[in-house]
DNA sequence: GTGAAAGCGCTAACAC
DNA sequence: GTGTTAGCGCTTTCAC
């Protein structure tokens, strides 16, 4: 038994082929009743169809592209992120009898925008999704943009009503965790902020001090750290807080890396955490629950973010081509061992 | 300036469209003088043949699939690994203008075979590369050994003369590394192993055993605990090993997780490390370089593994169909701050 | 060694 | 609402 074609379908449906593509691709234009039938024919005879057959003459791939900067292997959290972003996409293409093509590059390669339009003319996706950072750089959205493809940006430094995106809200999220922070007691919270790069790390900052106000407490630069989201500079940035004569009860990091320096620094300097000091950070990386005590900190929800992101695209055809619109999926606190009542 | 065709290039270089069909596919049957010709319109027009054409013409797309267990999002090493092994296949699909299609699964999955023999009617990949575990089971195995679709299998519990593989060295690169500890002047040597279903990792424990032999040594039971895997157990096995009379001066595990685990007892029972133990692991995940301090261990080379794999199925076709062959790519040692001199 | 013709399985454009 | 007719750009088959 060799497989069916869309032929077979209409045969066996009694219409032609055509009415049997209109089915497949959800278009308009067919009677309930036909619809059914159709239906009724492509299950039994198992068909799903051909690919190759399909971009040829549509020109266009049913595909969708995953563009994001190339993590060096074995590099964490990048590896983890990559694979909730690639799950989010799959589940979201299986659904849709669509394809995922994955395109890792390197966001300081000079011929990055070539790279990319190359990939898309030859490739010819039906849509992009754009990883944070990349979809932070002007040039890359606007050259991919100029191939025409439907473009979803993940985590776009700010929102920009002319352009697709999916985002999570972390400066929502933060604030909630330093309401959080401030409800266990602690009226010195200290924050780490990250590397100034990277837009939506800012927006930590923001929720940061958006929480201190909602709580009642006053923001002072006293209580800021500037850190570059290494484990390193984690440590450089705990050890400044940690040995002042009046040091913060609680630590607020903007990635888990440095969250788990401090935690690191909080032990050599013999501090208990968390009945003497409470650190909070963000990512959820595994590390996370590998650190004593473990890490309270935020969930991104990555994989639901490019999940939203692919539907947009693969359901997108439908809409209407001027409505560009946001996805906001929210995040959510995790909380662990790390955190507790302010002491005394 | 609209794409260019086979026809185009055809036209320009004077031939007939098989024949740049023929310079194209690297198929035989074609002067030196004429390929070159071919070539350079090739070049000038920067023709690049239509994947979704070729596909519908030859019933067969040019992509390599990539199966493996799917980690959940988060998770280390899995992460790591699933991206190296990404690298490492689109390092050898970017050259020969193939495409990579990924396909995350659940190796608990009932319907797996199902699953996977579905995904190569529909994709029809030139080749499969079948990461490990997977690669261990041999329903998997035979079910895509009768779609006819030629399969490599990575890391496969034990070489089968008959199967396309591409291994690592394990045995033989622990056999260096119980010898190294040995040349330190480590008499004592523990053993930590893994969780007994990864064939790969039971290669591990006998590297071990050769490694001590070679180094004039004496394997004993006594010596060894069995682990599963996760830095729990290593815990578990550590306090086993070090709360002895006379404990071991060194540990090697049989992975990364598990050596941290004896890293971070070993700091809880006030023993210095390397001064009083050595310790060292097995994969290079990047929590060797986050513990302190820094861990010794093992560096399996997936990514070149994955290449290697890729290249064997993109040149295969080519090659006589009777050419089983197994390919070993080697790991290295890699030694950082956890090891050193044997005490006293 | 090289070329001509046929057709892969689908969608686009338009007719009805 | 539905069907008809052309191709999409390549590989296959077979002729030369």
């Amino acid at each position: 038994m060799t497989k069916a074609t869309i032929d077979d379908v209409a045969a066996l449906a009694g219409v032609s082929m055509k009415t049997v593509s209109r089915v497949v691709n959800r278009e308009p234009n067919v009677r309930e009743s036909t619809r059914t039938r159709v239906e009724a024919a492509i299950e039994q005879l198992h068909y799903r169809p051909n690919p190759s057959a399909r971009g040829l003459a549509s020109h266009r791939a049913h595909l969708v592209g995953l563009i994001y900067d190339d993590p060096s292997a074995y590099e964490i959290p990048s590896a983890g992120y990559v694979i909730s972003m690639q799950q989010g996409t799959l589940r979201a293409c299986r659904n849709a009898h669509y394809e995922l093509l994955i395109h890792p590059c390197n966001y300081r390669n000079r011929n990055l925008e070539s790279e990319i339009t190359d990939l898309i003319e030859h490739a010819r996706p039906s849509g992009i999704i754009l990883a944070a950072p990349l979809s932070n750089i002007p040039r890359i959205v606007r050259s991919i943009e100029s191939t025409g493809t439907p473009l979803v940006c993940l985590s776009p430094g700010k929102p920009d009503a002319k352009r697709l995106s999916v985002a999570t809200n972390d400066r929502e999220i933060c604030a909630e965790m330093t309401r959080y922070l401030a409800s266990l007691g602690h009226t010195k919270i200290a924050f780490i902020t990250g590397h100034p790069d990277h837009k939506a790390v800012a927006n930590r900052f923001l929720g940061y001090q958006d929480g201190l106000q909602q709580s009642g407490l006053k923001y002072t630069e006293k209580l800021v750290v500037h850190g570059d989201n290494s484990f390193d500079s984690g440590v450089v940035c705990a050890r400044r807080l940690l040995g002042r004569k009046h040091p913060p009860t609680a630590i607020f990091a903007a990635n888990d890396d440095m969250a788990a320096a401090a935690i690191h620094v909080a032990d050599r300097l013999g501090i208990k955490v968390p009945d003497k000091l409470s650190i909070a950070g963000f990512d959820d990386i595994s590390l996370a629950r590998q650190v004593f005590p473990t890490l309270t900190t935020i969930r991104q929800p990555l994989s639901r973010m490019a999940e939203t992101a692919a539907h947009m695209l693969i359901d997108g055809k439908r809409n209407e081509p001027g409505a560009a619109a946001s996805a906001i999926v929210p995040a959510s606190l995790q909380i662990r061992d790390s955190t507790g009542p302010a002491p005394g």
